[in-house]
DNA sequence: CGATATAATTAACAGTGTTAAGTTAAATTA
DNA sequence: TAATTTAACTTAACACTGTTAATTATATCG
């Protein structure tokens, strides 16, 4: 019954064929410029052959970014460790997400930026991988709280702060990239400390 | 001579008929779903008029996001007054930035988010609305400092890193409205005062 | 009036996402 | 092995897109 499985494999070998001509196309030209039969292209399939594999093409940005989700979690969670200075952690786990998204910006706004314009409605479900991104962050909150580093905040709402601030400052680097900002780093530290700063004991 | 300032009159005003419709198409309907011909159809005049009145589409989008600028600053301007405790200007500022952006969620997006997407290379250059808005921030966020209520931080920086957490926290709720947020002016007020309270002496 | 400048239009190009119908090739069954 | 079923893929088409060039209509001026 061995036939099924290779089937199966194969199958999936050229969906991810498609995927991955997909997010090398969206991030080099943008999404709206990318055209099925432009990915069709560059896999040498029909335009059609695509719409078997994914339902259309926001479904197709959809398996994209949560690809990219996966990836920052991955990346996030490799800092995992000391627990024993959470506030340390924090600090890294700010930058480790700002680098993140600077180090892959097009990746970054067709998460976070792109995909919300396109598929309303995506409130990081149970089980998603953005609700597990949140999970480690809320983690750290909650450890920093516990051991009194932080005043007694609500966990909740200081991890969507922190959050917040990250995703800000990440977005405007990468729009406005040509807006005169003060050292890049001194920047994104700034935020993150004062942060920190406002939320401890 | 009254003809030709008739005539410059009456082209002035289609093309704000233009805009408007622009405006309220993008709004409604999303930037990407509007095509010439439905603004056209709109205004009752063929898709073509409108190139005699704009570069293309960009330039048209550009000029709706001229206006919201304008109209942000003009809703944060009517603030100012109280010099005398610029740490609660600050506050107000900061959560008058946020409502403009909640209270027009697809025009602060238009402007801050697709624009940048289209529009390459927009660095809040000398003299425009950007750089006022920028302005405002700066001057007060330099009172601040002058009257001892915050620690002698880099000005510039700090500016900038508030903007990034008002931008933030603007942007996940417009975008991830499913989001289980916790209580929305709770978590403006804890990422607007989180920050203050770290800038503070 | 006719000439001129300006405004607005029509027609066209090369492209878009997506669907329905048709074709080819492989696997299964008789 | 031959017929049949199933899956994978393609072709053709629809109604649209932004934008340009060429053309027509309209109003002003001499």
């Amino acid at each position: 019954m061995g036939v099924k499985e290779r089937r199966a494999r194969e199958k999936d070998q050229l969906r991810r064929q498609i995927l991955s001509a997909a997010r090398e196309l969206f991030v080099d030209e943008g999404y709206e410029s990318v055209s099925m039969r432009k990915i069709a292209g560059k896999i040498e399939y029909s335009p059609t052959t695509i719409y078997l594999y994914f339902r259309d093409k926001a479904d197709l940005l959809d398996s994209v970014c949560k690809e990219t989700l996966l990836d920052l979690l991955n990346t996030l969670e490799l800092l995992k460790g000391d627990k024993s200075d959470p506030v340390e952690a924090l600090r890294k786990s700010g930058r480790a997400y700002v680098e993140f998204g600077l180090k892959y910006p097009q990746d970054y706004k067709l998460t976070f930026v792109v995909r919300p314009q396109f598929q309303t409605g995506l409130g990081l479900q149970e089980g998603s991988v953005g609700e597990r991104v949140f999970n480690y962050l809320r983690a750290i909150v909650s450890e920093c709280i516990r051991q009194q580093a932080f005043r007694k905040v609500d966990v909740e709402t200081t991890g969507q702060a922190l959050w917040s601030a990250v995703h800000g400052v990440t977005l405007l680097l990468i729009d406005f990239s040509d807006f005169p900002w003060t050292e890049k780093d001194k920047l994104i530290d700034t935020v993150i400390d004062t942060m920190i700063e406002g939320l401890k004991a």
